[in-house]
DNA sequence: CTGGATACTTAGTATAGCTATG
DNA sequence: CATAGCTATACTAAGTATCCAG
């Protein structure tokens, strides 16, 4: 209603005209090679983080025209909890500011401290057992009606229950399809609790090494050498990957020399010392993995098939759990294998050496009754535990970063499925404080209070231009940033309003956006980038994620900084599909879909890399295209041939038949002769290679020649009719009979231009994350029915298994 | 508060696997 | 009926959020 610029879907706030600006224009190109990261090539920002700030900035100095200025002058006053975070005295200012800026929310509804009630009863923290506290509190609220049945018997099921299941899976199917238990009919989730019982069957480490045969070796300044076998693996992991970017970054040399070279000693060296990395020859191990690959894709259907079934098989006792009694699925129930980070953009640790995950490392997590599965011979586990508020089956830590990895439930689990409902709940009530956030940081763009002021400014970034919260990271990770970690050299302010972002984000993923912000807004990036600051330094230097996500919670429950992302897909998500009239093939209706749904990807900043092929397909299409209207031209000009008197009559049905140049038909012709005769003769081959097969006589090479031949004639046919401009009709051609021609090729032009279209809209924007993690799904189900297309062209079969919940509990006239 | 640890979501890419096509 | 050309899935890195100890 209110036309006040707040309340603009963000999305279009700064590309008005409707259409997107094209990709191109926004960024020009991809982050950087990896390997431009190494503090030695890159002078051009001679900034990295810096981490510590001269002095203090101070609100206001003098700039002239920020009108709170005067104000400005007595809040520098209590300059002291005006400092810069990593400067600030540990105590007291806290509570003081806070105090300060409560009485101003009017909105903020303080409850959510105290709705932890249920909660509290039942847990105990972590140290929950599962069992009694489980089955008390939790405990199976409301079975629905299914369910029940089954296997109750054998509640620690799996290990028994899966031997046998197998077989009779079939005649199981459909009795399994309807005692699926629908837990959001189940109502009510929340809870510390995440599950009752959990029983499971452990993990799966990958194979073991397999040592290089004999004759395949390293080789060092010329001479083959001979490597401990643990120091193979890894120069067989770097040997692999020869041919990708990765082998000839700097950076992921070094460090995979550097490990190499550990592993070498831990191992007892070889017989030769190995000092120089550039005497390292990698391609008899390369080709050796490379032959491996080409075995593998040669070898015939039955035995990839029969290769992949005994995997199945092997794999299906840990493919599944037991959640409450119910079978589920897990996702990553395989350790990851050994190899060599591929960190992402230009990380500090690429190329060092991710190690073999032992049992001893792997924490295991199920319930107490679960028979706890064997360790592989001669191991141990970690530890098992039996933590029933978390969801996670088993965890071993990472030697890169020192992270936790988890084998987690698959997508489409009660558990996932649970929390992203959740999670899109949350959204959709943030649709109902909006309003009030929106008005808040408005305000308070113009507080005293340097904090408040970073705190609405940042606000106001991750609310219109959908930015993540941005922590901050360590010397050893990327230099990536999101809203709080923004430095100084990451915008550029362009008076009057506009503000040029250009930074690395999640992923090294470039965010480059040209865009018009409020003029208060303008005004406090202005003194957000004040002198003394510099490149290097904090734009933001008196928030941080932890802090604004405090004051988010005072607004909402569950408010957090990556719940406006969610919100604000979704809800533009809701707005272009408004905008979709209902008429149409069922295709081009998922094309508009995916055209909303690229309008998302784009506020998200979801790129992908372009294809290397993908100049190539563009132009397969367009020629593809050329050709069609080639076709349809000729056929017109037979009409003509036939009935002459219709160009008058009819003169805009054939306007068209002057539109290709003689040079533009020549060429779609060479074309199209081209690939007869590449066809005709790969099929000469083909036929040839079978007859041989079938031991009968080949085809004479005349027989070739002959279709050649026929071939050629043709072409020297359409020449005639390019020089003269007319074309013959067949024998038995009617007008009639050749205007159904032109439509059926109108409509294949159609559809190839629209085809053409997507392509290249899509090529780098990538809708699947938005459609993953951001676009309620309830939405995409609400189209489905509304509009008439099968839910299986927009959802993929495993997305319908995961959203399976939205299937089933939204319709037409749903709303976000 | 800070920093580290933990647990969970979000992300692009490598590749397995499928489908159109010729 | 192979194979090119893609699309869907698997994989795992890289974020966010929150809690806890010091």
């Amino acid at each position: 209603m209110s036309s006040s610029e707040d309340d603009i879907p963000l999305s279009q706030v700064h590309d008005d005209s409707g259409d997107e600006m094209p990709l191109a224009k926004r960024h020009q190109k991809r982050p950087t090679p990896p390997y431009t990261n190494s503090e030695d090539e890159d002078e051009v920002v001679p900034t990295k983080r810096r981490k510590t700030i001269k002095r203090e900035p101070g609100v206001n100095d003098s700039d002239s025209d920020d009108e709170p200025l005067s104000k400005v002058k007595d809040m520098d006053v209590d300059s002291e909890d005006d400092m810069p975070l990593s400067k600030k005295a540990p105590k007291t200012k806290a509570k003081k500011e806070t105090a300060k800026s409560t009485p101003k929310t009017k909105s903020a509804p303080k409850k959510e401290k105290s709705t932890t009630k249920k909660e509290k009863s039942t847990t105990t923290k972590s140290k929950a057992t599962d069992k009694s506290a489980s089955t008390k509190k939790a405990a199976v609220k409301k079975e629905p009606k299914a369910t029940k049945v089954k296997k109750e018997a054998t509640p620690n099921g799996l290990v028994k229950d899966e031997t046998p299941a197998t077989p009779n899976t079939q005649s199981t199917n459909e009795e399994e399809e309807e005692e699926k238990y629908k837990w959001w009919e189940a109502g009510d989730l929340d809870g510390e609790v995440k599950w009752d019982s959990l029983h499971h069957n452990g993990v799966v480490f990958p194979p073991p090494y397999e040592p290089l045969p004999k004759h395949v070796k390293l080789y060092y300044d010329g001479k083959p050498v001979s490597l401990p076998i643990e120091a193979e693996e890894v120069a067989g992991f770097f040997g692999a990957m020869i041919n990708t970017d990765h082998a000839q970054n700097p950076v992921f040399q070094k460090n995979f020399f550097n490990d190499f070279k550990e592993v070498l000693e831990e191992a007892g060296g070889c017989d030769v010392d190995i000092t120089d990395f550039d005497k390292m020859d990698f391609t008899k191990i390369f080709n050796h993995y490379d032959q491996e690959r080409e075995r593998k894709k040669a070898m015939t259907r039955d035995e990839k098939k029969r290769l992949k079934e005994e995997k199945e098989k092997f794999e299906e006792p840990y493919k599944y759990c037991m959640l409450n009694g119910r079978k589920e699925m897990v996702g990553n129930f395989r350790i990851e294998p050994p190899g060599l980070f591929r960190g992402r953009g230009a990380h500090p640790k690429t190329g060092k050496l991710k190690r073999r995950v032992m049992p001893e490392q792997v924490t295991l997590n199920m319930s107490k009754d679960c028979p706890v599965p064997p360790p592989p011979p001669g191991h141990e586990w970690g530890e098992v535990r039996h933590d029933n508020t978390v969801t996670w089956l088993a965890m071993w830590k990472e030697n890169i970063a020192d992270n936790q990895k988890y084998v987690r439930f698959a997508a489409n689990s009660s558990v996932k499925g649970q929390s992203d409902f959740k999670k899109f709940e949350t959204a959709r009530n943030l649709k109902n404080h909006i309003e009030d956030i929106r008005k808040d940081y408005t305000k308070m763009l113009k507080s005293e209070v340097m904090q408040e002021r970073q705190m609405a400014t940042a606000t106001y970034l991750i609310d219109k231009f959908a930015l993540r919260a941005g922590g901050e990271k360590g010397d050893d990770e990327a230099d990536t940033v999101g809203c709080c970690s923004l430095r100084f050299e990451h915008l550029t302010l362009q008076p009057p309003h506009t503000v040029i972002f250009d930074f690395l984000g999640k992923d090294s993923i470039r965010f480059y956006q040209e865009v018009e912000v409020s003029p208060q807004v303008f005004k406090n990036l202005r003194i957000f980038k004040k002198a003394p600051k510099q490149p290097g330094d904090d734009l933001f230097d008196r928030i941080n994620p932890t802090i604004l996500n405090k004051k988010f919670q005072t607004y909402m429950k569950g408010l957090s900084a990556k719940v406006f992302r969610t919100y604000n897909a979704s809800k533009t998500m809701q707005d272009q599909i408004d905008l979709i009239e209902n008429e149409g093939t069922v295709a081009e209706k998922v094309v508009k879909f995916n055209a909303a749904n690229r309008t998302v990807a784009i506020l998200c900043n979801h790129q992908r890399t372009v294809s290397k092929n993908h100049g190539e397909s563009v132009q397969k299409i367009t020629d593809k295209i050329k050709e069609l209207m080639w076709q349809k031209i000729r056929l017109k000009k037979m009409m003509l041939s036939l009935e002459p008197t219709l160009k008058k009559k009819e003169a805009k049905y054939f306007h068209e038949i002057n539109d290709i140049s003689k040079e533009d038909q020549q060429q779609i012709v060479d074309r199209l002769i081209a690939r007869q005769k590449d066809q005709a003769e790969k099929k000469f081959a083909r036929d040839n290679e079978k007859l041989k097969s079938e031991k009968k006589p080949l085809l004479e090479k005349s027989v070739l020649k002959e279709r050649m031949e026929k071939i050629d004639e043709q072409a020297k046919e359409y020449a005639a009719e390019i020089k003269t401009g007319a074309v013959e009709p067949k024998a038995k051609a009617t007008v009639e009979k050749l205007k159904a021609q032109v439509e059926t090729i109108e409509s294949r032009l159609q559809t190839t231009q629209l085809q053409l279209k997507d392509k290249e809209d899509n090529s780098e924007v990538s809708l699947g994350t938005s459609k993953l993690n951001y676009i309620d799904p309830r939405l995409t189900v609400m189209f489905s029915k509304k509009f008439n297309v099968p839910i299986e062209k927009l959802f993929t079969k495993t997305l319908r298994e995961k959203f399976q919940w939205a299937i089933e509990s939204a319709d037409a006239d749903w709303k976000f």
